[in-house]
RNA sequence: GGCGCCGUACCCAAGUGGUAAGGGAGCAGUCUGCAAAACUGCGAUGCAGCGGUUCGAACCCGCUCGGCGCCUCCA
């Protein structure tokens, strides 16, 4: 049984659907006017996990995560640019999507965007008006925070307190300093839609409100967002659906931790971010860090506490992988004997499955489930010192298969990733790229194959020295060799 | 000022009242021409500190110290 952590309650809760086997889940997207950075990596895997972990739990998922495609930032970076909003929000919608396609997210079932339900915006800002929760002023509306009682349930904060904190300057048509706008009315130039209160764009809550509502109804099991988010916006949210619909809204809200930097938020505003592209594309960084490196690196922490990125961080997840991709090619050679009868492997398998499922169970705690999967890939590699047959083999591959694909690791066949890792001390200045990585590079599989033999040749003669420095050399390239009792011998880079 | 999170071995990191998972690094050993890999063994009498509740606390309560976040856009 699934226990989540609802920030609604401040505790970890059963998790029960309202509808038996069925999930409904709205998570927030991104706005789309920059490239996204590992913070926003985290969130989407940690919701990505989530799904894929219920979905293995048997449930039928309906996973809607939006785009923000109309907002300030994207008009400031429009103007900037000089070209529109469209062309802004296009092109960071297509690098989210390769962004996040390289880092193994799946599909989710919808992806609705906020300019393609101006007309549920709008609706939804009229049930506000009508119902009395919003009122309009020169064609701005705004919610009325005061006619909401429960505001500040899901944040824990008492209007009063907000309001003695409150750092901006307050616009005097507003009844309330934290009145929220629900509508905005367009200045020249600015994208612009037709509405009761004159042309205008919506406010950044209302559109999560309507999109949420128009894919998954008035109530539904989860929503999901950055921790950051707790407040204003999610709290924005409920106070919006839950007044219009008189409704419960989410049931369970699920918030992820920061990633951190040295200890501090990753964010724009203090320079110290880093985008995913930069880490899977630039030259330095493009072959050494994989989607599942990224992956795994991210879940090594539960989702709800900080987590700090650095160079370390990601050589451990890259050198735990690497051990695990070691006993894959182990278990994808042929077997021998039928293997021992102590503890038969499928007794072992199911411990494991067994552990791994009791830690996803306990709020997706997936450090514990890695823990698991060590745990069975140091049994097998014991009882691959025993011997084991072609078949239990695959049982045992298909076992990592099975648990790897809820965290969405292990789904390669083998490991094929040239991975080293360089530092990168500063953002604007950085290291030029190691001659050796290059020539490492450029050598061929032919070549190295060729390199092996040589060595193997000089193996058979006993010419251990230059075997040696054939060895040597290759791991100046950072290509390691294992020779194999059989004669045999592996490499990988 | 208000609200909240975090503090576990050299590093990363589980633990949600019953006597400290897992990984990495390190050291020693088995194997090997030597390595690598794998396997075996070693490692917190203590969980920031001080009190309290309890038969029993890293876990609950209070206070203190230290780090961070939110209260403005933010995953």
């Amino acid at each position: 049984m699934l226990k989540l952590f609802n920030t609604l309650t401040g505790r970890q809760e059963a998790f029960e659907p309202i509808e038996p086997q069925k999930v409904r889940m709205y998570v927030c997207g991104v706005t789309v006017y920059d490239y996204c950075h590992i913070g926003h990596a985290r969130s989407a895997l940690v919701f990505d996990v989530l799904r894929r972990y219920l979905e293995y739990s048997g449930y039928a998922v309906t996973f809607v995560k939006n785009f923000t495609d109309v907002d300030d930032k994207i008009i400031k970076r429009a103007n900037e640019q000089g070209v529109s909003c469209d062309s802004v929000t296009a092109k960071y919608i297509q690098a989210y999507r390769e962004d996040m396609g390289k880092l193994g997210i799946r599909a989710v079932t919808e992806e609705p965007r906020a300019t393609e339900h101006i007309a549920d915006i709008i609706q939804l800002t009229e049930r506000l008006v009508t119902k009395g929760f919003a009122y309009a002023v020169d064609g701005d509306v705004y919610f009325e925070v005061s006619k909401y009682p429960e505001y500040g349930r899901l944040s824990k904060r008492r209007l009063d307190d907000l309001q003695a904190g409150a750092r901006v300057d307050v616009d005097e048509r507003k009844r309330h300093p934290m009145d929220f706008a629900l509508w905005k009315s367009s200045k020249p130039g600015e994208p612009a839609w037709e509405s009761p209160w004159g042309p205008g764009r919506p406010g950044w809550h209302i559109e999560c409100s309507a999109m949420s509502i128009r894919h998954l109804g008035e109530t539904f099991d989860i929503h999901g967002g950055g921790m950051d988010l707790i407040f204003p916006h999610h709290e924005n949210e409920i106070a919006q659906s839950c007044g219009a619909t008189g409704k419960e809204f989410a049931r369970y809200w699920v918030h992820n931790g920061f990633v951190q930097i040295n200890k501090e938020k990753m964010s724009k505003s203090l320079g110290n971010f880093f985008t995913i592209r930069e880490i899977f594309e630039k030259s330095e960084w493009s072959e050494e860090v994989t989607g599942e490196i990224l992956r795994y690196f991210l879940l090594s922490t539960h989702y709800h506490g900080p987590l700090d990125f650095s160079d370390q961080a990601i050589k451990e997840a890259k050198n735990a992988l690497n051990g695990f991709y070691d006993l894959f090619n182990r278990l994808n050679e042929p077997g021998k004997t039928g293997g021992g009868d102590g503890d038969p492997l499928t007794a072992v398998i199911e411990r494991a499955r067994a552990s791994f499922v009791q830690a996803m169970d306990n709020d997706l705690n997936t450090p514990a489930a890695i823990a698991a999967l060590q745990g069975l890939r140091s049994n097998m590699n014991k009882f691959l010192g025993v011997g084991l047959s072609t078949e239990d083999r695959q049982t045992a591959r298909r076992a990592f298969g099975s648990l790897g694909a809820v965290l969405g690791l292990f789904q390669l066949d083998r490991w094929d990733f040239n991975v080293r890792i360089v530092s990168k001390p500063a953002h604007s200045d950085l290291e030029t790229f190691p001659p050796t990585v290059i020539a490492a590079k450029q050598m061929t599989e032919a070549d190295i194959d060729g390199k092996v033999a040589e060595r193997i040749e000089a193996k058979k003669k006993r010419d251990f020295k230059r075997a040696d420095n054939i060895r040597a050399e290759l791991k100046s390239l950072g290509i390691a060799l294992e020779d194999k009792p059989d004669g045999t011998t592996r490499w990988k880079r």
